[in-house]
DNA sequence: CAAAAATGATAGTTAAGCTATTATTTTTGC
DNA sequence: GCAAAAATAATAGCTTAACTATCATTTTTG
């Protein structure tokens, strides 16, 4: 993806911000020193006192562009998805093979993330390493009725749809869909996170990729029509 | 299991707590309350002076048992696991067939838990629910190994290892049964919550328990020996 | 019943999460 | 090229959370 380098400005649901980041410079920075600070310090120690610092900006000026840090959360998890749908549009395009197409979406989410380089203000592996261990957090508490009515989960919802649908494809009755695709993606965040910090609570296998295997498996067998 | 009314004490590791609650009526009214205000506000808004205001005593009157409401949270997981691995040794009790014990496990983490009697100052029922919302949080950070470390999640592995050997019983040769274990946990309390909040992002069928009867069979699937 | 331990009452510290105000710089439209 | 408008910087201040400290009072226990 990296040779292309269109010019393609992804949608982040308006309710997410102030003012749109990237409608300016300092927008920008904002945004690139702020994954910087949240992959570094990681979001209970993250703050926009010490974002300002780092920017040499106030932090007044950054509450122009977010309400609040869990606000900015939300907005780089949407742009996340929306990022993933679109990645996700050309690993499926020109491939009919349903199949196929699963089984790429299936590696999609539960590999690892490189750094894309396509756009200069952000570090998707960063990026990556925090909504797997961040966004949780945004909807796992008590105010996820009026966070989700302000449409910050719709982008992830999107996507888990465009997945769920590719199930289908493959296996029209099969009851649990989005069901199956959520607890990959969530899944496969925790389990390379306690590969890496609690690995009792998860298995390692040398010269394979565990999680991705894992959860490949699971879901070819569990959309499997043998009656 | 509401009969047998035993007088027994749950073990929790000593790190997490300074005084040990079950030690004094006020200990057992921290806990107790405890809970409640957690059940009732969610852990972030949840605090130790509003909790002191609740019961009639003073700030520094609980931070004499747990140094922050953190290590408070890992002492109620913590206990909330000792619980489960009591809880399964009894289903598992005079079970002989291997596949019906993982059957019941699987039930076991996956159906909603009903208030148990058992224990006076502790409703398991929201404590159940406390776990599955906010026990994400404590290993979902930068701090992780430092927590791992004063055995924050011990319980939590015990358990984990427990119903692993069960798989390990049916399929030796199965490479990932911490992780479908794990998997299963998390992933039941993320359903469960999907379903009542996001529901875009599960699938709910009338007449069943989506969540129960979508993981176990996810299990048995996972696990079968075919080739 | 005296000593020790636990609890209550009160006060204070540091930092997070904001909001407000005014000065300065940058952008833009003519 | 310049005035008006917009954006940013600098500073200050408010409220609340998360603790810590101190001492008086009550409760427990040997």
């Amino acid at each position: 993806m990296q040779d292309l380098k269109l010019n393609i400005q992804l949608q982040v649901h308006e309710n997410l911000y102030l003012k749109h980041p990237e409608s300016s410079k300092l927008g920008k920075r904002i945004i690139k020193a702020g994954i910087d600070l949240i992959y570094e310090v990681g979001f209970e120690d993250f703050n926009f006192r010490k974002l300002a610092q780092s920017i040499n900006t106030s932090e007044a000026s950054i509450y122009r562009y977010f309400e609040s840090k869990v606000k900015m959360l939300l907005y780089l998890t949407n742009w996340y998805w929306s990022w993933n749908e679109y990645r996700l549009a050309f690993l499926l395009a020109n491939i009919s093979n349903a199949k196929e197409k699963l089984k790429r979406s299936i590696q999609l989410i539960t590999e690892e993330v490189e750094n894309d380089g396509a756009f200069e203000h952000i570090n998707e592996a960063k990026l990556h390493q925090i909504v797997a261990l961040d966004s949780p957090k945004a909807y796992l508490n008590k105010q996820v009725d009026s966070i989700n009515e302000e449409g910050a989960f719709l982008k992830y919802k999107n996507f888990v749809d465009r997945i769920s649908e590719l199930v289908l494809e493959l296996n029209p009755n099969y009851l649990y869909p989005h069901m199956l695709i959520s607890t990959v993606i969530e899944g496969a965040h925790m389990q390379r996170h306690f590969a890496a910090h609690l690995p009792r609570l998860t298995d390692q296998v040398k010269g394979k990729d565990a999680v991705a295997d894992f959860y490949e498996e699971i879901v070819f067998k569990a959309i499997e029509t043998t009656k």
